[in-house]
DNA sequence: GTCTATAGCGAGATAGAC
DNA sequence: GTCTATCTCGCTATAGAC
């Protein structure tokens, strides 16, 4: 999907930023739309299923990001077991530090999982991936039920540090959560 | 605070549950009354300052809890410095594991951070006064420097965790992560 | 201290002109 | 495909009776 340039495509890429920063009740259709140069009826346009649409579609977006530029790297043949992994971290570190507000998806996962099921299951979703691209990357040292535990506990460990970066606006515990990651086969 | 029993403090801890499960904004006066047997306009006779003031009230009434009945430990000169730290470890693990919703100062620093700054000062208070509590512990082993680093990423681990049990319905890495606090001193 | 009633606003969403 | 205009609803908050 993140291929091709559509207006479809500026409408998330403008949204996912909005939502990231304010969070999904507090950013109104009239603010996305804004940030468009739009009228909000106008959203309604491409997303017939109004906001909780262009809410899903924008988490199904950022996964498809993910699995196309990040997690693509876990099992490449042509790297050793430690380049995916630094590839994969260096990913995820880049990505977020580019990223005011943070992850979406785990912004989502604490704001609206008990209200709208359907962003719960692409958020599950999404973590799923994130962990089997560890997991295959990380069985080259540790047994399979290892890498799964070791996998979930990065994930987690890099979802707090994000947490922390933005309450406090400060890098440095992110920085040094990714630097654990690279180290996890050493 | 917490001490004596008011109509007051039954509005903030019914509020508190109602908030943790989904979130300031999808949380109306209107369900924070109900829930307390109210009609919605009853809840401005306690809280003149509305529904922020409400909020803000409940992040400083955990944050007094911790305060007096977890953090408390932290330099008690009856406990040895790893008595200390199991104490405050299962505080933290007992009071979250009863708490549906995870961490509603974790919460709210993903969902108003940037919206509401009364807030984010009373969030970072709060988790000012946890790193404080595990660094007065953590100093009898490490550095003043090193503490800090450790109580941070002990933190941010917990609430990754917590993240990650709400979003899975699993407590096991969430358990596993106070473990790690535990070990901290051997 | 809680109620009824309502003001006032902003939100999501829709219809139809251009 | 974007606009103007509007509908409808739910929210925060307030006024005043009891």
């Amino acid at each position: 999907m993140p291929v091709i340039k559509t207006d479809k495509e500026t409408i998330i890429t403008k949204s996912i930023h909005l939502f990231r920063v304010h969070g999904y009740y507090k950013t109104s259709m009239a603010d996305l739309a804004k940030a468009c140069g739009l009228i909000k009826g106008s959203i309604y346009h491409h997303f017939k299923g109004g906001k909780q649409e262009l809410g899903l579609v924008c988490l199904q977006y950022i996964h498809d990001v993910f699995n196309e530029s990040i997690f693509i790297y876990a099992g490449k043949r042509s790297l050793s077991a430690q380049e995916q992994l630094d590839a994969l971290s260096e990913g995820v570190e880049k990505y977020f530090l580019a990223s005011e507000g943070g992850c979406l998806l785990g912004n989502w996962s604490l704001e609206v999982i008990n209200d709208i099921p359907e962003f719960k299951e692409e958020i599950q979703a999404y973590f799923s991936s994130w962990e089997d691209a560890l997991v295959k990357i990380l069985v080259s040292k540790y047994s399979e039920k290892e890498a799964h535990v070791l996998a979930q506990q990065n994930i987690s460990g890099i979802q707090g540090a994000l947490m922390m970066m933005r309450l406090y606006n400060n890098e440095t515990l992110f920085i040094r959560e990714n630097e654990k990651t690279r180290g996890l086969l050493k």
